[in-house]
DNA sequence: TTGTACGCGTTATCAG
DNA sequence: CTGATAACGCGTACAA
């Protein structure tokens, strides 16, 4: 494969001229350009990054690990994350964890290998060693989605303290007294923040707060599916559930639909996270949405800065609760914003 | 950060030893091997794949250039290409052309200046001259789940011609005479196969086959939303609408509902792709179903063997019909394999 | 078994 | 404005 040298001689140049041209990094001829740029035409020559970045010690690429590439959540953040790292003339490295601490240590060592410029986790325990080793040594990293307790890192989420609460006082304003809650893992962020919320909210309704009405899960269909099972098997189960995120929505959505219960009727269901499907079952389901657009943009920017060495905040941003019909018929009902929404 | 040589002085080594360690490549004694490894911990010490990679000429890293990151069949054949990748000691550095041709060639030409050592590619185009430049260079290229044609290319990919026959034959058992089809685009192989075989299935069955009733569209959700609409406002509108992908399904299904229409009394739907939520529409939606998992693996295998140097010949996996109830109730119903499936 | 020294392709420094 | 050359961090002949 052809280098510079190649391209050099061709042109009838030097290396260092060639290489200039190549980063307009000062001036030239511009009969000097041409030729080389057209040396560069003729051999097919594609600069060697590897080669650039050993000697610049940069490689314009950030690092990206999600929770579970078949999430759509992580998924629209991921095309968000892209956009504005594209626009930044940043490479994105994408590393799906599976929600296993064991798998994102796994990207997390290869794209810090890699020398990825920044690295954006959202991670997926309370915290392994070899991510707080890359604290401590202040490497390039900030936290996205999910927060990581005592660690000094940016971090940007959106908060859903705030929907939650709306989300059970509309479940209580429709009757709904026995309302249960399928949790994410106690380990994560999200999943702590959730269930505290959840069982202020019902506080603050004046409902009480069962602890067989909090059901654990993982963020995975198949544990939406066991919690709703368990509930549903209670000597009282409840009157309604509310799934920690879309996927276990599903996986709750499987379980309800086998035993020929109705939504709401038999149970109501509602969700954290927004998708596009949510729109179309019957009843529409009643969810949580997140800015993820946002919460991308920001969190490219907050690296960015901080490789830059930018001073760099937390961003919180806001999740709201979009009513539709699957916890029952509201009074007065708003317009559902993003009834006929299409992704893109 | 420290190096090899730093790894080297506090193990009382050479750089050579410390390399053998990393590296099991030579015989090196328990003891300094333990030297090695203890000084390897102590100072932190992470390799530098990028000078390994220029040393070495390989990055054990395969690129993967997807249609649609927001498309779930994408991102379960990413899950797929990535899980088998990582059990060859690969990773993959996914890029989401969004389904055009300029931002394709930009994932291309940067994971090639990357030096990875193989590409996939679902190509977004007919062809674009870079890709027939690395073609004819001889890249270390293979295609998966499109086609290019005329070019000489390992290719990965299922067929859904005779799933499509079985649709449309499906839609005529149950009294529908006017089927529609939301087609992708004639650009892509995929697109054109399923037009292909829709309208072969339409003769096969002594059904006419009408030019207004294939609508083009381009895989995503808006374009089956405008497709769909064009179809039901047609003087003579269709029976049945089928979308050639997941995207499409749901946008037209954004434009029936918006209608008021009822599925299928007033028309029915079906879609290429079968996706977990397609189960809990009512009525749930009648769909063909691509083997995803073993695509990606495919792709995987014959990719590195291209690599390698071992032959490798193209794989055609076949689609399937997956019976719902979106289309009519068929007179006698076999079981649906699907109902109830859960993702992962 | 271990050490020395060269080179991978590029950019950056320093002369000219 | 252009050219010669050192250096980036590592792997590997070759020598010891």
């Amino acid at each position: 494969m052809a280098g510079v040298k190649d391209v050099a001689r061709r042109a009838g140049v030097s290396v260092a001229t060639v290489s200039r041209v190549l980063n307009d990094s000062a001036r030239v001829t511009a009969e000097t350009r041409a030729r080389v740029l057209a040396a560069v035409a003729e051999l097919g020559y594609r600069p060697n990054a590897v080669a650039r970045s050993l000697r610049t010690d940069t490689t314009r690429t950030i690092g990206l690990v999600i929770g579970d590439i078949l999430n759509p959540f992580f998924t629209e953040l991921a095309r968000a994350v892209e956009d504005e790292a594209r626009g930044a003339g940043y490479s994105v490295v994408i590393g799906n964890a599976d929600e296993r601490a064991d798998r994102q240590d796994h990207y997390v060592r290869t794209l810090l290998e890699q020398r990825v410029d920044g690295l954006l986790l959202c991670p997926t325990a309370e915290v392994t060693p070899l991510v707080r080793d890359v604290v401590r040594d202040g490497g390039p990293l900030a936290f996205l989605d999910r927060t990581l307790p005592g660690l000094d890192v940016p971090t940007v989420r959106a908060d859903g303290t705030a929907a939650i609460g709306a989300l059970v006082a509309h479940l209580a304003a429709l009757g709904h007294r026995r309302i249960a809650f399928v949790s994410g893992p106690a380990l994560l962020s999200t999943g702590r923040e959730r269930t505290a919320a959840f069982t202020a909210a019902l506080r603050a309704c004046g409902l009480p707060a069962r602890p067989e009405y909090v059901q654990a899960g993982d963020f995975q269909a198949a544990s939406g599916r066991a919690g709703a099972a368990r509930l549903l098997d209670l000597p009282e189960p409840p009157e309604a559930i509310f799934a920690g995120d879309n996927l276990m929505a599903l996986g709750a959505l499987d379980e309800i639909r086998a035993r020929g219960l109705a939504i709401p009727g038999d149970v109501a269901l509602a969700s954290y996270d927004d998708v596009p499907w949510f729109t179309h079952l019957d009843p529409p389901i009643t969810a949580i949405g997140q800015p993820v657009q946002e919460l991308g943009r920001r969190a490219v920017r907050a690296l960015l800065d901080r490789i830059d060495g930018r001073p760099v905040e937390p961003v919180v941003l806001d999740a709201r609760l979009v009513v539709r019909r699957s916890c029952g018929e509201p009074a007065e009902q708003g317009s559902d914003e993003t009834e006929g929404r299409l992704p893109r």
